[in-house]
DNA sequence: AAACTTAGTAAGTAAGCACTTACTAAGCAT
DNA sequence: ATGCTTAGTAAGTGCTTACTTACTAAGTTT
């Protein structure tokens, strides 16, 4: 699963790197689905085909293994280049001072990474839940960097005119609200799509139609 | 904490049914605060100021005390009267199609209700990332009737021309979003308010605002 | 006050838990 | 080939877990 395409099935014996990377992708899997809790480090060490103690060679602790798991995917699995980092329409159209098309490349951004790391939207929610100190953190930084953002942005357009004087976190709230919640139905509450199935674009169109309509001047 | 005015630090011999009562209550909160797996029975018993054979006596197992917290939660504690059935303000507004007062009371009369009762949301999140059942039926029965209500409204609207022809149900799930991933920021995320600091009555104001200019025609 | 029911406990049990120890063998340098 | 490092394991350790057993005493009934 979390394996890449030409990954590891190695039964055989690994480089220490190697092995310890697929521990922790295992442990990433299991701790989502199960949470913390939940998960035993024997079967962290059966499903990733080595005995217990070679976890433990690895991390000396399961604390530290869960602290490694976020660690590594605070600082390297994308989560810290934001959209109007790398998105290029979402740049122009921040540019551009083209409302709705900016609302939409954040959201489409955004639901597209949680419908791409379910595992890892699901191990945040269990680290919430376990309040977690470096998932504190995580959600600290990440989230206020969000707020920063998109808030600044919506200052900008009243300045112009354009929205009204709502409060701009209150408007983040109800937007990053909307989707976050949309993502949450479908990976937790609804994951048959019985109550609503629809595609992210269309998902992000009418949520965009709805912030912009619902502040603008 | 979870007991009542008047009810129970009886150290002493107490009637089973109370008994029961009190030992499910006290779970409850236990459960809401560390989860299912992170809480034992011995913590339980210790904090009902009983011995752990009582637990046992009144809940057969430790699942069967879980199920007993959510069909208790599910049947009496007012989780199944909605707002519209109770709220004499949201009826009125209801058939004087008064929009902005009808998305208001909603809200704000699920902001309060999400408030006063944070360990059974805790509770709820604990149990939907852990794929229990009965909280699964719960969800299933309970939002759904939350969309077939607010989506029937919005449904209505449409048909006088006041709302332009989005599909309901995807703006019961904006406005959902909104107020549901803020109540989430209150109780797990952002407890200081450090983020957003808001009465639930602001809240609510703008939420609904933002839904109905959003969505009218 | 005797007979019976029920709230309550102390002291288990077997299984499961995170974590360790003492060892083996594969790989690689010289 | 020899010596050293490193990936790997089998078989524990002590503790905790959900759950049980065998018993006591407080109430209630008659």
């Amino acid at each position: 699963m979390s394996n890449g395409l030409f990954n590891c099935d190695h039964t055989g014996r690994m480089s220490g790197d190697a092995r310890r990377e697929q521990i922790l992708q295992t442990a990433v899997d299991l701790f989502s689905k199960k949470g913390f809790k939940g998960t035993t480090t024997k079967e962290i060490a059966k499903a990733a085909g080595v005995s217990e103690a070679m976890v433990f060679r690895h991390f000396s602790s399961k604390d530290e293994l869960y602290g490694a798991i976020l660690h590594s995917k605070g600082c390297q699995d994308g989560f810290r280049d934001f959209p109007w980092n790398k998105n290029e329409d979402l740049r122009i159209a921040i540019r551009e001072k083209d409302d709705f098309t900016v609302f939409y490349h954040i959201a489409l951004d955004a639901l597209n990474k949680h419908h791409t790391d379910v595992g890892f939207m699901r191990l945040l929610f269990y680290s919430a839940l376990e309040e977690h100190e470096l998932a504190e953190r995580f959600f600290g930084e990440f989230v206020a960097q969000i707020y920063g953002f998109i808030g600044g942005y919506i200052e900008e357009r009243q300045q112009d005119g354009a929205f009204c004087q709502i409060e701009p976190k209150v408007a983040v709230r109800a937007f990053l609200g909307m989707i976050i919640h949309h993502s949450l139905n479908n990976i937790l509450w609804d994951k048959q799509r019985n109550i609503l199935d629809i595609s992210n674009e269309e998902a992000a169109k009418n949520f965009a139609e709805i912030l912009m309509r619902g502040i603008r001047a």
